[in-house]
DNA sequence: ATTCTTCGTCGAAGCGCTTCGCTAAAGTCT
DNA sequence: AGACTTTAGCGAAGCGCTTCGACGAAGAAT
């Protein structure tokens, strides 16, 4: 690989001439430009981005931070919008995951190499928050804290969509409504939109004087299947159910199916998820349609803005609230 | 940040012997060595990585390089597994775009900041394989090329994956079968399985003498819609489908139910892609079982071996035939 | 007691780049 | 013509680390 001092030996100038060439910061002649440009292509000269990024101490790297090792389904959607964004910029997009339990390994990994940091499945009290703070390394988060004083995010109103969702069923007759959230797990991790759902669910059902259950489920056709099931138990009258994730779909539209129950002149189903994923079941998902696209590069793009631009702007923080699409899914009670 | 200057200063001893302490390269007394924990401590010393790997010409970065803004279906799901062995190995995640018409941007961007690459949607004849090699640069495939000479890779085997398909459907007393590929992009770009599952599926369809037609299809509901009634336009006896992206699926089970026809007993559907995926349509769609995770695992670990290990080892070339799993979509011919 | 090895440590070079301060040469102004 | 600015280019310092060679101080061997 040639080097810069490679490039000036050749085209006999000074090394700092050819890093002005390539830079612009300085006048440089003609001439000098010239022979410059010629020696960097009979050499093959690539500048090498580690070098400058020690000393510029910009690497136009962005890490993707969440915090298991496998993506929870919706936020698998969130990554190449974000990818595309950050490319649009200049900028790469590292991959980068916190064991939740173990977050010594945030501290060690990757220092210096990444600019800024974009979290993913954040909790309602979340530790890498702190931590990132404490780095004095820019972030934002795709989702939102407890308390979000002086936080950058972007994050879908799930408390509207929940709302909306159940003023949707109530308007069509349903009475028993049951809500099938995100894993366990997610929700003992206290993940922000999964424990807002839940509230947001109950807060709905009280209000309006309904009838509610709900459960987690793990993301598999199976879970979705035995959800419904237990579900149904709890509360033979259910002919309505929310769902927030999207692989047990099919299992619970088997296990209404086994019921005896048709959709959607029985039982209706409205999902909180991507419109790509709603309109995989038959009859296809009516659904909040969750924006997983604008959310990722307003994420991407409030962070670029924080590393490019002049330091102290307000905190950004962007609530998004998509309206239901009202598909095969839904209708109203028989 | 304190740097290992710092360190040094405050525990008394030289940069060295800091250096020396970290890496264990050559022996420290007890003393000195607490002496330097006991300053790093103090100060909140973290190394900074971008410093040691200009030093050491190694970034612990491997790259995912995929040739369009957005991935296609099925790339994504490569994505977690990939990131998942990559950490496990103390590799992180990059993630780089190169778009395939313009791969200027390869040559120019992330120099030196990355150890390795996997690359993703291989066309049968790949500028970026060409290119790779002229840098030097340790690469894997997922997905393989025409002429893989040298190349290592890791692919699901299309050829024997249509071929099992198509004597299974031939075996139910199918004898007019549709092909639905991925996007019409793809092939235009020569992407490897999806020329070869066309290719393969004519030779199966000749070989067994029966009748096939096949088409393209955009990742849209609405697109596999459309491709169905296409399809039974150019050939109203089609009985069975195979299917290659997921996202139409929904809209291929609607267009079959408007034609009046029922699955499985008048329409049979098989598909060639994540099992998940399959597990979401009504009824589940029978599939050759795509391990997504597992290539994923394979094409990583083989290039984290080539990283790692002693340079000359022969290029592993690994094909899988994953089984067909019959679900609720498939069946004799009524 | 003298030489030969280890052992622990130090200083300095260097990775490939950016940037600062400086200096000639050339151009501008009275 | 002299003083003053501008322009183009040079050399050197430094980013934070790894690693090489050297060197005293012990301990082992003769």
């Amino acid at each position: 690989m040639a080097t810069m001092s490679d490039i000036a030996r050749r085209a006999g100038v000074a090394l700092s001439t050819v890093s002005y060439t390539l830079s612009g910061k300085r006048p440089i002649s003609e001439e000098a430009r010239q022979k410059v440009y010629q020696a960097m292509e009979e050499l093959g000269y690539q500048p090498n981005f580690l070098a400058r990024a020690l000393v510029t101490k910009r690497t136009k790297i962005i890490a993707l931070l969440y915090p298991s090792y496998t993506l929870s389904s919706g936020q698998q959607e969130f990554v190449t919008s974000i990818a595309e964004m950050a490319t649009t910029h200049g900028y790469a997009l590292l991959l980068w995951t916190s064991p939740s339990e173990n977050l010594e390994v945030m501290n060690m990994t990757h220092q210096g190499f990444i600019d800024g940091v974009i979290l993913m499945e954040v909790a309602l009290h979340d530790a890498r928050v702190d931590l990132l703070r404490e780095q004095n390394l820019p972030f934002t988060l795709i989702g939102r804290c407890e308390n979000n004083e002086g936080l950058s995010f972007v994050d879908l109103d799930f408390d509207n969509a929940v709302e909306t969702t159940i003023d949707y069923l109530r308007a069509s007759g349903h009475t028993h409504i049951g809500l099938i959230n995100q894993s366990e797990a997610m929700l003992k991790r206290e993940v922000g939109y999964v424990v807002r759902a839940r509230t947001a669910f109950y807060r709905a059902i009280q209000h309006h004087g309904l009838s509610g259950v709900d459960s987690c489920c793990d993301e598999s056709e199976q879970a979705g299947y035995e959800t419904v099931m237990r579900l149904f138990e709890q509360d033979p009258e259910l002919s309505a159910f929310v769902l927030l994730t999207p692989w047990p779909s099919g299992g619970v539209l088997r296990a209404i199916s086994d019921k005896g129950l048709r959709v959607p002149e029985d039982t209706s189903l409205v999902a909180i998820f991507s419109p790509r994923m709603a309109e995989m079941t038959t009859p296809a998902l009516s659904s909040i349609e969750f924006p997983f696209n604008e959310m990722g590069r307003l994420g991407a793009q409030m962070l670029i803005q924080k590393l490019e631009g002049k330091e102290e702007e307000k905190a950004a923080q962007i609530l998004l609230k998509p309206p239901l699409t009202v598909r095969r899914s839904s209708g109203p009670r028989a």
